[in-house]
DNA sequence: AATACGGTTCTATTGCGTGGAAGCTGAGTC
DNA sequence: GACTCAGCTTCCACGCAATAGAACCGTATT
């Protein structure tokens, strides 16, 4: 039965799959060639080219002179679209931008993707010509990182959860989460470079982020209506 | 004959194109329904069904409980990124706060989709009470608005175009063109409603808008590389 | 010149996408 | 409660069209 459910569960078109695994790849990586498409998606270069055609008529791929894919009109306008319904964004870029006045660090908003990931949804860049350069738009693995702590819930009395070189060496993260219905809407995440940020200052950055998480919380507890990527809570 | 060129022609793989319909069906209307989408979209609904399971289990669409379709955390993601590449989004932001400051009316940044449609990619909100309501990721037909003009590059001598009750009655739109390297990247747009904006201070409004254009010219024009969305050009 | 690689077109094969029919559920109506 | 209707879902036989490999071309690379 195992195999049967396998074969029966997929209920899912391969064309179909294949060409949103090539969306996705050109996506992720800007300036694609249609063989380095084609090897990442494990098609053959054939199908590859035919399925990009596709997505190329239909507007989500554009194809430079020079022959590399990247995002197409239609795709930017969707996610500006999906952007937009996500009502966390307009909430929180005061918030962000706070932090960063009073950080110069770069701050982002991230909300739970699938089951064990996050996404980088928004951010304010740093004012530091050395700082956390874009990650918007990345998913990452929750893991046991700060962020992911975040996006549990969990807090530290003080209101935050920082941790020093566990995503990347030399970055330091502070993260808060956003409360919603007692639920957790997304989570602020400020990122920095370790050796700018003493325990001092990471406890003062800390106290921020908790404070800018607490005000963008009671803004929505204070709004009729669901952040519409939790609606499926209810 | 005939009949062999159109099948010829399509280049293009019916199932992904049917998919992708959907995909913007379901961005476009927000908590859309199997029924609804199969309608506009003109397939059978079992069909319909079929696609948007894939789509759903790839991530680019939800099913809430109640069974209705909305964007998916993918397509949220890929949006993001998509957005994130678009260097005019940074860029423009701090001139679009700018125009909200001085003028209390919601302002926009819009490039071109394809051929004759612009998008709005970004805004920053009014702050009247009674205001333009989101229009990010909406696709309009250029025809002779003010912003086609502008996406053309054309100005009057005072730098901007103007237009009252074009679009939308009541509405009054105030557009004026990015420029780069000969060519035009995008424009600023203010929408407001008429009544609030006699000739004065659509004057004055205007030139504010050209000028904020005339700040992220300079801004693009001092920065190596092109607009990821006019590579095509050179 | 020789080689290798990326891109493209073409085509036979058959895998799989398709849509109609038929159940199923739930809401509305009498 | 009985009836109706609409939306959703499953199932399946049919036949279209997606597939991948072979062959060809243009362009770097040595």
């Amino acid at each position: 039965m195992s195999e049967l459910t396998s074969a029966r569960v997929s209920a899912s078109t391969r064309t179909v799959e294949r060409a949103l695994g090539l969306l996705a790849d050109v996506a992720e990586h800007d300036a694609r060639t249609l063989s380095a498409c084609a090897r990442s998606t494990g098609l053959a270069p054939s199908t590859a080219l035919r399925l990009l055609r596709t997505l190329e008529t239909s507007g989500f791929v554009t194809r430079s002179a020079a022959g590399t894919y990247r995002p197409g009109n239609r795709l930017v306008r969707l996610g500006a679209l999906a952007l937009g319904r996500q009502p966390l964004v307009d909430r929180a870029r005061p918030s962000l931008q706070r932090i960063v006045d009073h950080t110069g660090e770069s701050a982002y908003l991230v909300i739970r993707g699938g089951l064990d990931t996050a996404i980088y949804l928004d951010m304010v860049e740093g004012t530091h010509s050395i700082r956390h350069t874009s990650w918007v738009g990345r998913a990452i693995e929750l893991e046991d990182l700060a962020v992911a702590g975040a996006l549990r819930g969990e807090r530290t009395e003080a209101g935050y959860l920082a941790q020093r070189d566990r995503l990347e060496p030399d970055v330091t993260a502070i993260a808060a989460p956003i409360r919603w219905a007692g639920g957790v809407a997304g989570a602020l995440n400020l990122l920095g470079p370790t050796y700018r940020i003493d325990d001092a200052t990471m406890h003062d950055y800390g106290r921020v982020v908790a404070r800018e998480a607490g005000v963008i919380s009671s803004h929505l507890a204070a709004e009729a209506g669901a952040p519409a990527h939790l609606e499926e809570v209810r």
